[in-house]
DNA sequence: ACCCAGTCGACAACAGTTCTCACATGGCGC
DNA sequence: GCGCCATGTGAGAACTGTTGTCGACTGGGT
């Protein structure tokens, strides 16, 4: 039997006030912070059995981090500076629609995809430019 | 100034012998196996300069461990069975301009993307329907 | 041949995740 | 409402994949 316990309300509560993909660890580190007392493992458990439900996606970061959404939340894409990692939300039907086409061709079902892009920000590349004026090494 | 070491060609072959996803731990191993004596780190210092130099590509398995694969060089995305692991390479030409045109309407340069597209192949799906053929659960 | 920067490899360190186990507690029967 | 007990909790240990450290080694330019 499942039981409703506090704590797992409050994860399922944590990601209904998030957008985006978020850590199991960050979760935790915001009910601590904000005065609620959990323990790793059980953000763990119910971040897990969550996914079970299907009431939550996971994907995994670059660095093997595994992150976690509401899935209800409106779908969208990441677009990051990988100098000073501003992050834009950024939508495409376009892509939505090819993904799906694609994988339908394959004969894929249940399909889901994940997407970032990633690029220098005009801030920084300014700076880049600055720091490198005549780039002619080697 | 990078260096023609027996390790690292050592580390190419390996991957010349095989075909599709294989992960540093695997490959360190089968080396070790072949009677080749080489270090851990070494294997995991050599896939990331292939991986730097586009030799190899790298994708994270679900539990979070990496895993590489020779690659060719054009680019190009994955389709992946998430119950067999089942890879087709799929091309989007729509992708790569949406997501050059996006980041660029919000001033970033220098962009680069990743895109993988997960989902239940026809004959995955098929057995899964097998195993639950009336999903009249709870 | 010599030099030395780049490399190697055993091992330690690290991060994220899972496991363990004693204790707490939700929900059911009463 | 009360008690039982299966289930959940939580602190910390253990585990796994990966990265860092550091003394020894070596490829290759001179």
């Amino acid at each position: 039997m499942i039981r409703n316990t506090r704590q797992r309300a409050a994860v399922v509560a944590v990601f209904d006030t998030l957008d985006g993909f978020h850590s199991a660890q960050e979760v935790h580190a915001r009910m601590r912070a904000a005065g609620d007392s959990i323990g790793l493992s059980t953000v763990y458990r119910a971040v897990q059995a969550l996914v079970d439900d299907g009431e939550l996606d996971s994907i995994r970061t670059d660095n093997g981090e595994a992150i976690y959404r509401r899935c209800s939340t409106t779908h969208h894409h990441h677009l990051v500076c990988r100098s000073c990692g501003r992050t834009v939300e950024v939508e495409g039907p376009t892509v939505e629609r090819w993904a799906d086409r694609v994988a339908g061709e394959h004969g894929f079902v249940d399909v889901k995809h994940t997407l970032e892009i990633f690029g220098t920000c005009a801030a920084c590349h300014r700076v880049v430019n600055a720091a490198e004026p005549a780039a002619a090494d080697s």
